[in-house]
Formats: structure tokens, C-alpha cells, sequence
DNA sequence: TGAACTATTGTTAGTGC
DNA sequence: AGCACTAACAATAGTTC
């Protein structure tokens, strides 16, 4: 499974399943009384929104208990946040790799030149691909720089954003999907209930 | 459709169901490169979390689209952990600063060179600083990498808890999904972008 | 866009462990 | 509660219009 490439049909995927997506919360909500939210951005930004019984009652009762926790597990910095730091570590990661990457070819190609006598721009020419892949990266990371500069000092929880574009470093697991190796916290146990 | 009596059954429902959301919402994820938070509280009232990127950047985004959202933002501080998180954020940044450098520099390079009919190490002789200060910046950001390291866990599901209750009637329309009767919101339309 | 159609694929309830 | 299995069922990609 992949992102995928055609515009057209990535949003009419997203149409389809963003359907199936919030009438399978609404047959959970139905068989099982659960409550339910969901905020979905689509790849342009647009949020579509499903509550059972609303979002506004999901979210206060997810902030209530988020905040009773607080308390709780003021230790262990492991919790949510973490999860947001790990994706901008990883998005770290990925900027180093690629600032390593970048001098490594530089310093190969100077290397290549003085050794050959050729020009700077016939070596490049070839061996374009570096700068443009890292045109793509920084574009990407603009991106994702771009939708979370505005509120890193100023939001709620955890003020920072990485994310979305092609990446996706989720376990997908052939078959089934596994939770398991997701730090599943449970901080229901400390919780309300 | 309705809710399930066995008490023992609709645990076991929900318990799959609520994976094969999950699994649903991450499919979206993957292949449109959607953002989508999901909040589910089961019928004793443990909630369970989905978020990709994280939970707290969709809820970000959904309350800087929405305008009545400072009671919530007043509630929860900046904690001691989105503190790190926000250094790593500014390392990022930086990060990208110097990516982009880099790269004017080596484009600068360039075409100065294809002007001139200089060669390579000539002008990079010159102008070698911008390699070596990427060197120790190199260095000083894997020190960085190696203490986030440790703290950084995995991924971005994660089960968290609390409680509900309620019914559900939904409407899927025809053209939009329309929430209107339910007591939900549908703030796609009036969303940014 | 969206709706209808359909072959294919994926999900799930019920079961036993 | 979780895992494996499977018949019955549902979702969807790729079309059409």
C-alpha cells in the first residue's frame, strides 16, 4: 500500500473511504453505544468532522481526562507528547541524513574533479539528482515547517507539528494491523471510570 | 442495526471494530496522505486514541480553524516535556536554515563558475567555509539525536482511556456527508482552505 | 463532481482455544 | 482479553454515465 500518485483518483479514494471511515464509527457508536470523534484533514487541508454525540462533548471529555493525567504520569515524559516528538525527530533524522548525503556527493564530485580536470557543470549535469531530491525534501519540510511554526509557542498541548506528506512510518503489517508494538498507553487505569 | 444486548459480544465487537477503524483511518493516511485524529470512548468509558501525525497536531488544527477555543487552551500549559519537544523543533528549523544555505551556496557556486569557465576547487577553496561550519553542525545535531533517542518511542498510535454512552442516527447524504441532524458538526465547509 | 455497477478484496461475527 | 479460523457479508477501485 502507497500513497497514491493520481491526484484525481487519491481524491476520490479519499472521498470513498473518509465515507466508510465515519459510517464504521457510526455502526460502532450504534452497536456498542461507544462515543466517537473523528477530525480528518484531506490532503488539501479541509477538515471534515464526525461526533457522536459531538465533537464538542469528545474533546472535553478527552481533555478532562487528559488533564486529570497530567498529575499522574508527570514523570514518565513518555506519554502523548512523545509521540509528537517522535515524529519531529524522525523528520530530524531525515534532515541529517540528508545533509550528510548532500556533503558526501560535494565532496565526491571536487574530489572526482580535481582528479579529471573537468568542469564543475558537466560532472553536475550528471550527477544532478542530490540537489534535486533535496529541492523535493525541502519543499516537503517547508510544508510541514509551515503548518506548525504559527502555533509552536502558543497551543494547547503539544505545540508541534511534523508531518503528513509521503512518509508514513507506520507498521503495516501484511495481514492484520499491529497495535501491539504501539506503546499503548494505557492511562485508563489511572483515569476517570 | 442496533445495540448489542450480550454485554460480552459487544465488548468483542467493539474491540475489533474498533481496530478495523483504526486500521481504516491509517489506510487514509497512507494513501491520501490525509491527517485524521480519532477519539473513541468504549461503553465503560476507556478511550482509545488514534492520531496521524499525533492526536495534538490534528487537534491543533482543528481549533486554529475553529474560533471558540480558548477556554481549552488556557487549561493546559506548556509542560515541561513540549519544552524539549520545542528545542528539537528550533533544531529542525535550524536544520533546514542550513539546508538551504548549503544549497544556495553550491547553486551560487555554480553558476559563478559557468560565467567565469573557472573551475571547481578554485572557487571552492574560497569558499569552503560553508562545508566546514555544515561539518560541525553536523556534529553538534547527531549529539542532540543521540539524547533525543532514548526518550523517542514509537509511532503514532497509542490507546489511551475514560467513558460514554449514547446513541447514534446517521445520515450518510448524498453529496456531503451531512452531520446536520446528528449532533454533530460538520465544520468542513466553513474549514480553512 | 457524484452515482451506479461489479469483480475483487477486505472485514467481521461467531466460534474454539 | 487476545488469537486463529471461516462463512457470510461489506467496502472499494475502477469503471461507466
Amino acid at each position: 500500500m502507497k500513497k497514491l500518485q493520481k491526484e484525481s483518483s487519491c481524491q476520490v479514494t479519499f472521498s470513498k473511504r473518509r465515507n466508510g471511515l465515519f459510517k464504521k464509527a457510526s455502526e460502532i457508536c450504534l452497536l456498542c453505544g461507544a462515543n466517537i470523534g473523528i477530525i480528518v484533514f484531506s490532503p488539501k487541508g479541509k477538515p471534515f468532522i464526525f461526533g457522536h454525540p459531538n465533537i464538542e462533548t469528545i474533546l472535553d471529555r478527552y481533555f478532562s481526562g487528559s488533564l486529570a493525567m497530567d498529575d499522574y504520569e508527570n514523570d514518565s515524559a513518555t506519554t502523548e507528547t512523545s509521540l509528537c516528538f517522535q515524529e519531529l525527530y524522525d523528520e530530524c533524522e531525515e534532515a541529517l541524513e540528508k545533509l550528510k548525503e548532500e556533503k558526501k556527493r560535494i565532496e565526491h564530485t571536487k574530489e572526482a574533479m580535481k582528479n579529471k580536470g573537468e568542469f564543475w557543470w558537466d560532472e553536475a549535469i550528471d550527477d544532478n539528482m542530490g540537489l534535486e531530491e533535496l529541492e523535493a525534501y525541502l519543499k516537503a519540510i517547508e510544508e510541514l515547517r509551515n503548518n506548525a511554526a504559527r502555533k509552536a509557542n502558543e497551543s494547547m498541548m503539544c505545540d508541534v507539528v511534523a508531518d503528513s506528506g509521503g512518509y508514513f512510518d507506520f507498521g503495516i503489517a501484511a495481514d492484520a494491523f499491529n497495535f501491539d508494538h504501539c506503546p499503548s498507553q494505557d492511562f485508563g487505569a489511572a483515569g476517570q471510570l
